[in-house]
DNA sequence: AATGCATGCAACCGCATCTCC
DNA sequence: CGGAGATGCGGTTGCATGCAT
């Protein structure tokens, strides 16, 4: 395979992110294994795509998970298990990695938590980071990774509907607020060229609703949420 | 102020799936 | 149709930073 001499590793400098952005403005974000080669960089194509999707991407919200978020993700989660791009694709501008790391550390400030409120010796001692989801059975055909084959029942605490509604109402708020650029890095200062939200991939769900992008702060405006 | 521990995040790895010839 | 290479995904690891002692 590519897997040469004199490959780089581990953290990407500045350096490295320009010149990566520029190629795939030049070459588009498909072609990695080609990108690489061209750009000049000793990293493999999937490492250059890693640091576009989870880092470059114009698209990419950067910070905390507003509590609305955090919310979408626990239901989601529900819904799909660890599917992570499934979820990312709900939640624009935040990645698959971004959303992963968010549960684990969620599921392990839960079960902190559990551990200290423990006195109930009846809580189940399974965990959390694999409730495989309630969508794992129902995934459409061509879906990939299905693990599981549960039958379908469906203990559902809140339905999708709530949620776009939820999410609906915040990109109202969203849209008065400002005309919002989620800007993913400084990196950008670099390139001109006008990359925009809509490289967001949507599927048949998405598509329902009018989906704008969002900006970094604009969820932290609606204390709506903290009522807990 | 120094040290150890916890947390968050970026990046790597292996495998699955897709695409092209 | 089958195989090879490319891409995508999920799990895991390692490092940097923050916090407690």
């Amino acid at each position: 395979m590519m897997e040469k001499e004199g490959v780089r590793k581990g953290p990407w400098t500045e350096q490295e992110d320009v010149q990566l952005v520029l190629y795939v403005n030049l070459f588009g974000d498909r072609r990695w294994d080609f990108i690489a080669k061209v750009s000049g960089l000793k990293r493999t194509g999937k490492s250059c795509r890693l640091r576009w999707v989870n880092y470059l991407h114009p698209g990419l919200k950067r910070g905390k998970m507003t509590p609305h978020e955090e919310r979408l993700v626990l239901e989601l989660h529900s819904k799909y298990g660890n599917r992570w791009s499934r979820i990312a694709r709900k939640l624009p501008g935040r990645t698959d990695n971004e959303i992963k790391n968010y549960w684990r550390t969620h599921m392990r400030k839960m079960a902190q938590e559990r551990k200290k409120g423990a006195a109930s010796p009846s809580a189940k001692e399974h965990s959390f980071y694999d409730t495989g989801g309630m969508e794992l059975m129902a995934a459409a055909p061509g879906e990939k990774k299905i693990t599981s084959s549960k039958a379908e029942e469906s203990p559902k605490v809140y339905s999708m509907e709530d949620i776009w509604e939820d999410f609906e109402f915040s990109q109202e708020n969203c849209n008065q607020l400002m005309t919002c650029q989620a800007v993913a890095s400084p990196i950008w200062d670099y390139c001109p060229t006008d990359h925009s939200l809509q490289l967001w991939s949507m599927d048949e769900e998405e598509s329902r609703l009018p989906m704008q992008p969002i900006g970094d702060d604009h969820f932290h405006s609606f204390p709506y949420y903290m009522t807990g």
